[in-house]
RNA sequence: GUCCCCUUCGUCUAGUGGCCUAGGACUCCGCCCUUUCACGGCGGCAACAGGGGUUCGAACCCCCUAGGGGACGCCA
């Protein structure tokens, strides 16, 4: 037999992290047992279905490298089928034409929760005599669900569930205009995909009884169930707007590596005993649903920066700056006349978080910074820095060969020649090249930034002390 | 309210009856490295929700309680 896993959203809004986790796990299952995975746009609510959510749902897939092998199918071209299938069943009596109006279902429902019961349909037209049906009267189509007995499923992630038929009700597989609902088209849909393994989140816990009850009237083999818990905000509370990122494509915006973001999520909820970093190639082999934890997880963005900033540093540089271009473009950055973005990646990925960061602190290596650190400027730009400047200066210039070590022997003589420590020379340097009091190493930020622009930034530096003295 | 699910450091988790004085990772705090910021190295703080059983022995098995979440739509 062999593996379909789906992904299954319904287009009513982007791609969050809790619907890209469960796309993640029913992907990386159906790699490690060799099968195929489906895509699936559950459009059937047409009201609040966008072509706009659509979009920013295969994005969102495409980004983390979430790729399908079927679809994406779209509901909405599939009623006839459905319709079919409904047809079948009030044929085989296994569902039924329901008059009840929904006045008639609010007042039930107020009563029964009045009572204290489950809100639950009665079953009012599930008997009705052929002379009691008016099939031109309005009328939605319910399944008759199973009385006595109960539905046992084990949950791949969760084990045995089992939940009565009592409790359940005839649920309307059709409305009023003839439309099939969710339930349904989930059943047929699965079932004629060959779906064989069914990762969804747990809030379809409740909905799997049912769906097994009309797979069996269908006589629809039942496929394996596995409900993953979802994903909070780091407060613990329900993920929510207010929580910041919940958009899989607001993390690429914020500078995080898809390699990063795929990282996190699957280790949250679910573990291989000690290891925290995982390439694809070991996810795709070693993910099994029996270790997906059951409980909820809160998400951190702590831990996130920190699994992106070991990719950045990590991984080839060259890919790395395949995403970083796209963030150099964001924010609008000449780098015609600087260090090539790979060059940049080897001195500044290990000091920063994101890509984003990594720009906005690394713009002195492309353009004028615009006016120096106050602090760094107090600290280190002092009439006793000109000394420093002006026979680093003069060392620098003396360079023929441009490279880190050269740089390095002409700040060090500097500091010998003045017989003074490397601070003294290295931090008055470090705020005259770039601006402020941080960066990488003060050889290959020199080298990086080329010789005539580091001698005219000392300038720079050697006036601004000159201009303080005299103001 | 009814039904279903869940409960190990602040967070993600290891743990499937003795290896647990409960391990790792993130965060935080020290120390080392260091011309800055980082990286890195070393060390530290910190948890089995509570109560009953079962057992020679329980984080692990059973029951109860508490807390959290989900479902109860002509939404998906």
């Amino acid at each position: 037999m062999s593996v379909v896993t789906r992904f299954a959203p319904s287009p009513t809004g982007y791609l969050h992290v809790g619907g890209a986790r469960t796309a993640l796990y029913s992907w990386l299952y159906a790699q490690r047992m060799g099968g195929r995975f489906v895509l699936r746009i559950e459009d059937t609510d047409i009201e609040r279905s966008t072509q706009q959510a659509i979009d920013a749902i295969l994005e969102g897939m495409e980004w983390l490298g979430l790729s399908w092998d079927e679809g994406p199918y779209y509901q909405t071209k599939r009623f006839d089928l459905y319709k079919s299938h409904v047809a079948d069943l009030l044929e085989k009596g296994e569902a039924y034409r329901c008059f009840c109006s929904k006045e008639r279902l609010d007042e039930l429902r107020d009563g029964q929760e009045a009572r204290g019961e489950k809100r639950r349909y009665d079953g009012h037209c599930r008997n009705l005599t052929a002379d009691q049906i008016d099939i031109s009267k309005p009328h939605t189509i319910r399944f008759k669900n199973p009385l006595e007995g109960s539905v046992v499923f084990n949950d791949l992630i969760r084990g045995p569930i089992e939940v009565s038929n009592g409790e359940l009700d005839d649920l309307i597989i059709a409305r009023t205009d003839g439309t099939p609902t969710y339930n349904f088209c989930v059943v047929i849909d699965d079932w004629d995909m060959k779906v064989s393994h069914v990762v969804r989140g747990e809030d379809h816990i409740n909905n799997t009884p049912r769906q097994i009850n009309i797979l069996k009237a269908l006589g629809a083999p039942i496929p394996e169930y596995g409900h993953v818990s979802m994903i909070l905000g780091d407060d613990g509370k329900k993920l929510s707007k207010r929580h910041g990122a919940v958009c899989v494509m607001q993390y690429r915006d914020d500078g995080y590596l898809p390699q990063a973001v795929i990282n996190y999520l699957v280790r949250l909820g679910w573990s291989h005993g000690d290891q925290e970093v995982f390439t694809l190639e070991e996810m795709k082999s070693l993910f099994t649903l029996e270790a997906v934890s059951k409980s909820a997880s809160a998400f951190n963005t702590e831990k996130l920066n920190w699994l992106n900033q070991h990719y950045i540093k990590t991984l080839d540089p060259q890919e790395v700056a395949k995403h970083l271009q796209w963030h150099i473009e964001d924010q609008g950055v000449d780098i015609s006349n600087g260090p090539s973005l790979v060059d940049l990646i080897k001195v500044q990925g290990e000091r920063v978080k994101t890509l984003k960061e990594l720009v906005q602190t690394s713009l002195y290596f492309y353009q004028e910074y615009e006016s120096f650190d106050e602090n760094a400027a107090k600290k280190h730009l002092r009439p006793v820095a000109k000394a420093p400047l002006q026979m680093v200066k003069e060392k620098l210039s003396a360079v023929e060969n441009w490279n880190a070590e050269a740089i390095q022997e002409a700040i060090h003589a500097s500091a010998e020649a003045l017989e003074v420590g490397m601070g003294k020379v290295g931090m008055p340097l470090r705020v005259a090249v770039t601006g402020s009091g941080n960066s990488p190493s003060l050889d290959v930020t020199l080298e990086l930034i080329a010789k005539e622009k580091v001698i005219a930034r000392i300038d720079r530096a050697l006036e601004f002390i000159a201009q303080r003295e005299a103001g």
